[in-house]
DNA sequence: TAGATTGTTAATCGATTAACAATC
DNA sequence: TAGATTGTTAATCGATTAACAATC
């Protein structure tokens, strides 16, 4: 009785937070016209070892070669797969604050694959207003979107009181991957990946090490 | 011949980033009129197991109370004390792109402490525009602002290839700490401290994880 | 008092780094 | 060939979790 072990190895999450900073370097590099590149220059520029990014780069289908290094067309064909950057992504967007509006006029994420398809928000003062090519549109409307079944990702840019909120009517109506921007933490099922992005705690943590030296 | 051992407890990176999230725990307690909370509340609410809560908490100037857990409002004071939340913190802004402008205009850092005190971009059509409050500066009026000594943080909010130069730039003029908004790596003498905010790289984690199931 | 909850020590887990044989 | 650089295994480091005596 033998057993076919189908190698779907798992990526660590530490291995995955940097996988995307080598694609972008690696396009960089080809955009530059530079062939080879070896663990230690890749080590350098992005402020890691060069152990760990020998480590990383073993977890994708590529292989780098002893004494040149690694081809960066190679390198970034082989992550742009494993990323999955071929396809767009599909992004709702909850909040149409600040930062909600930044984020849906920010160009850098939609060349970068990141659609945004809809922006929402509950206060009846900013449904129907444009917001760059948006219109607002009210939280009901979500629900009747997401069951299309081509939204990927949620992006939530509330105040932190109506994070959860949120959160749960996103879920429900099908998403099942979260950008939290909040300083909220979210509770999901565990069929729901959460990513936070967290610019205050980060100030925070900033601010505190700049003072205690 | 005897050592004074002056008790500056060294606070773990992976603690510090976890205090401003007990924090605003306790201030929301605080607000809710709720005295006490034990660390298993405490770590159900935050997403943490009871054991990190403890650990955490040891690591400030406050005990909690057995059978009762910990006062909601002594943990605020404590907590607000470590992370120096009575002072403001003086920030800087540069980059004035869509990214930059939700930044300047979000009421929340302001309420929270964090002052910006300038805003600045090296496009000549932006220099001299209105941003909020601010009238967005050029590149050159950043070394003497930062002379007066008052500025705590530079917040980069500019294009990938310009991070490294404007990083260079505001350390130059004296700044200590960077808010990092670029997906560039930045290369800074020791003396100095980042923290990045990388939204493009947490949206592909996100992708990653939500599409591998 | 009995029981719940802390503070702290020890055990576990995972991530990073070092080391080195394989190899181009 | 000699030397540089990979891929991988083993060692180290640090963070998280478990366990439990102290204690209110």
């Amino acid at each position: 009785m033998e057993k076919i072990e189908l190698e779907t190895v798992c990526i660590p999450v530490s291995v995955i937070r940097r996988l995307p900073r080598y694609l972008t370097e690696a396009q960089r590099l080809c955009q530059e016209g530079v062939e080879w590149v070896s663990s230690a220059i890749l080590a350098k520029t992005l402020g890691l070892t060069s152990s760990t990014v020998r480590q990383d780069l073993s977890y994708i289908d590529f292989k780098g070669i002893s004494k040149r290094g690694y081809s960066a067309i190679g390198l970034e064909t082989a992550l742009a797969r494993t990323l999955g950057v071929d396809r767009d992504v599909v992004c709702l967007l909850v909040g149409a604050g600040n930062l909600g509006r930044a984020l849906s006029m920010h160009e850098g994420f939609a060349r970068q694959g990141f659609k945004i398809v809809g922006v929402f928000d509950n206060n009846p003062a900013i449904v129907g207003k444009k917001i760059g090519r948006f219109t607002v549109q009210g939280m009901d409307d979500i629900a009747p979107h997401v069951a299309a079944g081509t939204v990927d990702i949620g992006i939530i840019s509330v105040p932190h009181d109506a994070a959860q909120d949120v959160a749960d009517l996103l879920i429900k109506a099908g998403v099942r991957g979260l950008l939290n921007m909040t300083t909220a933490h979210l509770q999901v099922p565990e069929t729901v990946s959460v990513v936070d992005v967290r610019i205050l705690l980060s100030l925070r943590e900033l601010a505190y090490r700049v003072r205690s030296r």
